[in-house]
DNA sequence: CACCACATTTACCGATCGGTTAATCTTGAA
DNA sequence: TTCAAGATTAACCGATCGGTAAATGTGGTG
């Protein structure tokens, strides 16, 4: 099997846990709805474990990368960038297959913070709060580091009533209240 | 069975699918984890599913009459009380055995709004978003839904990043979001 | 003591779990 | 054309899944 069919493995793994949950797909319907026998998959990963490591780390770069661009090409300044960063969250609600977010449902299943699964979860979201970080600073946020945990819990917020509500509702709510934390920060 | 026995069962299920997530706990170990029988909870309980409706249910009935309790006792006024959410808030992350929302947990697992699962973790956010906009209501703010709404994404998004981070940091930062957002909507 | 109603346990059902082994198929070089 | 090497398939492993049926206790009433 070639590299880039092992991409293709973990792009459609990650399909098959976003729509059905990482326990209740077993690894026999993972080798139907991704074309690779069991065998095949069992050449790549030592365990399932692995394999869904190795989808939440797929999943982080191309949410990440996803969520940079959108921001970049939203606004130019900081401090737009900052709230563009729930335009981009819109867009993705918007998504005819939205499944709520992969990292938070793994860490639901993945209860223990030692486990592999649920570390990787944890460490995207350190990543995106990085990310949040730096814009805050940028923008000129005096305490950026407390702007951009306010923000990140306003989108994780967001993504589960998104799921348990109404998308829209969630995210034109997040986006008021990031305009009021940081207009509030700016002062 | 008399009917406080199927209420500890009912609660010793609730512990169990905590610990251990809803579909890594199976009907044997729900057995032996709460003294029952196999048998006897199926004299109760249809299906596996209509278990932990029945475990969110509890849930439910008991986390809103915790929270109601625990700000009426930490604050008086419609306004104190709203920030009062999320002191109440803090000290349930501080319980030893705290393990995230079990609502959240089980729209995690189950993922179709039409399932009754998700559907009962739908309805107890729902009851939790009223009650924040009856405080926001008697506060005097002029769109209580609105900073309703807000501060339910606040207490989300605090339980998700309390989970998967550090609770400490996520209450307080959802605090002094709220604060900020309960201020001016009040100005 | 006999007997009935009910609760509990034990054993079992087919299906599926994560993971492995052995056989089969494909392919490219000699 | 032959044959070794690698990939793929199919069959299988013990354990566990959600759920059930039959056997075994157990306690109260006649």
């Amino acid at each position: 099997m070639s590299a880039s069919k092992r991409d293709d493995l973990v792009q459609n793994a990650l399909k098959a846990f976003n729509r059905g949950g990482y326990h209740a797909i077993g690894m026999d319907k993972l080798a139907t709805e991704t074309g690779v026998s069991k065998t095949a998959i069992y050449k790549h990963f030592r365990t399932k474990e692995d394999l869904i490591v190795a989808t939440l780390r797929l999943r982080d770069e191309q949410f990440r990368n996803w969520m940079v661009r959108r921001v970049e090409a939203l606004a130019s300044e900081p401090k737009g960038q900052l709230l563009a960063a729930f335009d981009a969250l819109a867009e993705w609600f918007r998504e005819p297959d939205f499944q709520s977010c992969m990292f938070i449902k793994a860490s639901s299943e993945y209860q223990d913070r030692a486990h592999p699964i649920h570390a990787t979860a944890a460490e995207h979201k350190r990543l995106l709060l990085q990310y949040l970080s730096k814009l805050a600073h940028a923008a000129g946020v005096e305490d950026a580091e407390a702007l951009a945990h306010q923000l990140l819990i306003l989108t994780e917020g967001a993504i589960v009533l998104a799921h348990l509500h109404d998308p829209e509702t969630a995210v034109t709510n997040a986006r008021a209240a990031a305009k009021t934390l940081i207009d509030q920060a700016l002062i």
